[in-house]
RNA sequence: GGGUCGUUAACUCAGUCGGUAGAGUAUCUGCCUUUUAAGCAGAGAGUCGUUGGUUCGAGCCCAACACGACCCA
């Protein structure tokens, strides 16, 4: 019958065909009053080739995911977001005119239905359909039922498909809702305050990164988006906010992999009174319970490691890393001459101004890193790698600071705050005059900072959990573009 | 930035030695009132990523480019 080959075409033409039946493509004027997980609980008890003896009416909204069409009966699998049912459709009980509608419904149409519950012979409760009516007419395709959709580019480019047809990845972003849900519990039963704070910033500050700049016309300046908003949530304790966090997105212009995005959303918290210390205690207490919560156990399975979240997790400065699980000679660690032959021996380069933390940090990168397969804490990280952090008071060559490590990966980094002005001033400023070859990150002064700081910053510590990567392993997705909705891919 | 691999129908994939482009699903037509990867019979469907080159002839060989995946820096 059909002239044209092409399946748009051919979907613009039974569009055309229903209209000329009197069937609207695109109506908004049926209220579903149930979701199919719940209707299809209440079907539980049916038995086979059993009808609810009441015949209880119950309207069904969702997408046809797959059609078996009889001459003068189908089945039609029908999802909302809760989950699927089938739905009986017989031309005698829907009457004639709706049957020829029906007919020309396609696998992805949007549809209502109302209809009695009842069991098939094969035991399957089923939704008896006494009315369906089309709310939405799909004129693309889906893909193929059986294999899905594989290619991970269309999965990534074209997400709303992914989610329709790939069960794992709508598991996993309702898994990364339901962390980011727990997080927010967690923080807020600790009486932390959430915030929001600037994303577009005059001064990225915070971290070392390159940042994406932009503009603003009418105050015709400069702005960069952040790298992190650390220095604000600071601020936010010497203002008088003891407890605060945030959770939103920074950016960083660099190169994309399957472990960066140039937008992440990353975990930030502060809290007074606080060490770095009690902030390993926390965030053990914060990841250990939503592993439990989101996995059902402590013991999971990453990319086919085991990881142990038990707690309490290792702790180990990295000195000790070097030597325990680098094999590093104690002794070579203790004199600057021969940690940097150690470096060259490993092939690695340094900038021109880096001193012994930077290349005790680069080793421990090279040698220890991608063996933390536990969750494992670093301290005592050089004051020279640490702009931030408060020096430890024993040994002022290192700080106050912890990394956290899970499957040989960077999770988290946090430490008891700097917060005396003039030593702040005095980093900042080396920061600067040794600014790194790149010249993309260039470290500009943040005097209001410091100013706050004047003020007065409580004793506090403070941390950030890359919640992509926490997502991660915690759905086993391979890449980071597997945990964000909208990964950045160059257009096409 | 470098290396390796990939790109063929809407989807998932074959395609031999360089010689007329294939399958399953999906779609269309017919039959079919409890199927569930429904079934049976038939049909249509392609800028083989793009642009060049080699050749009588290129999906296949060569080059460049685009996009992606993985690894490396």
């Amino acid at each position: 019958m059909s002239t044209t080959s092409d399946i748009l075409s051919q979907r613009r033409e039974k569009a055309a065909a229903l209209a000329d039946l009197g069937t609207t493509l695109y109506r908004n004027d049926f209220r579903p009053d149930r979701r199919i997980s719940s209707l299809l609980a209440e079907g539980d008890h049916l038995q086979p080739e059993q009808s609810d003896p009441h015949k209880e009416q119950h309207r069904i909204a969702g997408r046809i995911m797959a059609l078996r069409k009889f001459g003068k009966a189908a089945f039609a699998t029908v999802a909302d977001s809760s989950g699927q049912m089938q739905v009986y459709i017989r031309r005698d009980v829907i009457g004639e005119p709706g049957f020829e509608s029906f007919k020309k419904y396609d696998i992805g149409d949007i549809i209502g239905a109302t209809g009695h519950l009842f069991c098939t012979k094969t035991g399957e409760v089923s939704l008896y359909g006494n009315q369906v009516v089309l709310l939405t007419k799909s004129m693309q395709p889906l893909p193929e039922k059986w294999h899905g959709l594989s290619d991970v580019e269309t999965r990534y480019r074209q997400r709303y498909v992914d989610l329709l047809v790939t069960p794992k990845s709508k598991e996993t972003f309702l898994r990364r809702i339901e962390i980011i849900k727990l997080i927010r519990e967690f923080f807020t039963g600790h009486d932390f305050f959430e915030v929001e704070t600037p994303m577009m910033q005059t001064i990225p500050g915070g971290a070392t990164a390159k940042p994406f700049k932009t503009h603003h016309n009418a105050l015709g300046i400069d702005l960069y988006l952040r790298i992190a908003p650390e220095l604000y949530l600071k601020r936010l304790l010497v203002g008088g906010f003891e407890r605060v966090f945030e959770i939103n997105r920074n950016f960083r212009n660099e190169g994309l992999s399957t472990r960066h995005n140039p937008e992440f959303t990353m975990l930030e918290f502060y809290q007074a009174y606080a060490t770095y210390e009690d902030l390993m205690d926390l965030s053990e207490e914060l990841i250990a319970s939503i592993c439990e919560t989101i996995c059902g156990t402590l013991t999971i399975i990453y990319q086919s490691q085991s990881i142990d979240f038990t707690r309490p997790w290792r702790r180990l400065s990295m000195d000790q890393a070097l030597i325990d699980i680098g094999a590093v000679d104690p002794d070579d660690l203790d004199d600057e001459s021969r940690v940097f032959s150690l470096v060259r021996k490993h092939g690695i380069t340094l900038d021109k101004q880096a001193g012994i933390g930077k290349a005790k940090t680069a080793l421990f990168e090279h040698l220890v890193e991608d063996k933390l397969v536990d969750p494992t804490f670093i301290t005592a990280y050089p004051t020279e790698v640490s702009p931030l952090s408060r020096q430890n008071e024993t040994n002022p060559e290192i700080t106050d600071r912890f990394e956290l490590f899970i499957a040989g990966r960077e999770i988290a980094n946090g430490f008891s705050e700097l917060n005396d002005p003039v030593e702040q001033l005095q980093r900042f400023e080396k920061q600067i005059s040794e600014r790194g070859d790149d010249e993309e990150i260039h470290p500009v002064l943040d005097t209001d900072y410091i100013r706050a700081l004047e003020f007065g910053l409580p004793p506090a510590a403070g941390e950030g959990i890359g919640i992509d990567r926490l997502v991660m392993l915690l759905t086993d997705s391979p890449s980071i573009r597997d945990v964000i909705l909208f990964p950045h891919l160059k257009p096409r």
